[in-house]
DNA sequence: GCAAAAGTGTTTCAGGTACACCCATGA
DNA sequence: TCATGGGTGTACCTGAAACACTTTTGC
């Protein structure tokens, strides 16, 4: 790396924080942790870590993510960066928060206690460190714009689903509720979904219909030049 | 501040990149610079600047913004984080990217040798280093989306300004044209322009009415949980 | 047989889209 | 008087929202 042209210039420690979302017992659920050191050891703050020299922003994310969740290949975007002079209490340091959307099911839960983190609703979240709620806050506001124009939803579930548990991821991500006929017609008519043979029979006696996303139907729609809405 | 908590890690130079956009012809324009220093010197870009230490980074942000086109108070908003490693060729830059909306009256076009800069529109972008056509791009999808949902095209004119006007803006964001009738229809039932006395006469015989944006009928309109909505 | 969740259609309404003619004025 | 851009209203159509009953099955 040359360093002969930027001279004279401030350098800056740069983090990465992320807000990890599940979808389970019908809720949201947001990873945190309890922070191991100071400054404000033992509040509730993201998973975050400080970007390496060897790797880019996104890459560090990912690197993030996965130390998190065990999980790789995890759908992440970009939620924005965060430069207040004092935003960190110990240092100045820039963070640039990311969002991921993970399968519960897939997650390690031995990195539970390694890390200190737990699982809480999104509409239980307690207070967290620094600006992390200005982060999550944005990241609901993100997730509430794409989910309803793009199937990003489905990274929080499994690749087999029920009807009602998509229906209810979605009751989630609005915070309001839906009526399900109206639910169920919109995303049947889009047909970007798999009817399966089996049934799940955990939630109820009569058992729901598990579906899967395809995302070669999804393509097909999208290159028709129509959209997906939900 | 104390540096005694986060030992060891790597430090970033840290820049921010200004997407400047006006409107003027009927079109948006953006403005560039010919690069004075190497490396990709001559080439074309974005107007840019590294944050200082004692700055925030949206301070950093308006720095620029002033310092490029002598107007404060400006309309901006981050677009994002780009931190690929090589995406600076001299050395490792990370840079946030912020788009700015200016009227371009109140520019002060003594600026533009003392920083070698040029509005071109943005149908007519020529090559730019780095990542900055990616970051270009991204604004242009923020601004079709959210011009479409909150008023933010305003700030790219006067506080006055006509119908037709107001029209071929909002063509030349979306990239497309729009039918007279139901433009206007949708805008001024939305009452939240105030029709002035006076008309333009500067590119029609009969010259076009000026209207006004009216912050307080638009809170008005919102506080009824409705929409602004283009 | 009953409780509990799954599944199914129709009507209504609002908002979006398409569309063509008259008006005012300077040259 | 004519060329140029400004201004106006209606009909249609699509998609969103409201709404209630039947089905299945484990207990």
């Amino acid at each position: 790396m040359n360093s002969t042209f930027y001279q004279n210039k401030d350098t800056f420690l740069v983090a990465v924080d992320c807000i990890i979302m599940g979808f389970r017992d019908n809720e949201l659920q947001i990873l945190i942790a309890r922070r191991r050191m100071e400054p404000l050891k033992g509040g509730w703050s993201l998973m975050g870590g400080f970007v390496n020299a060897t790797e880019s922003i996104n890459e560090a994310a990912k690197r993030v993510v996965e130390e998190y969740t065990g999980i790789d290949n995890i759908f992440m975007e970009q939620v924005g960066a965060y430069g207040e002079l004092n935003r960190d209490l110990a240092d100045r340091v820039i963070s640039i928060a990311y969002f991921a959307l993970v399968d519960m099911d897939l997650f390690d839960s031995s990195l539970i206690e390694k890390h200190n983190t737990r699982w809480v609703r999104i509409t239980q979240l307690p207070e967290l460190i620094f600006d992390h709620k200005k982060m999550v806050d944005n990241t609901i506001n993100i997730l509430q714009r794409k989910a309803a124009i793009k199937p990003i939803g489905f990274n929080l579930l499994g690749d087999q689903f029920t009807l009602p548990t998509l229906q209810s991821l979605y009751e989630s991500i609005y915070q309001e509720r839906i009526d399900k006929r109206n639910f169920r017609k919109k995303l049947l008519t889009m047909d970007i979904l798999e009817k399966m043979e089996e049934k799940d029979k955990s939630s109820s006696k009569r058992g729901a219909f598990y579906y899967r996303f395809n995302k070669e139907k999804y393509d097909q729609l999208i290159e028709q030049g129509l959209h997906f809405s939900l």
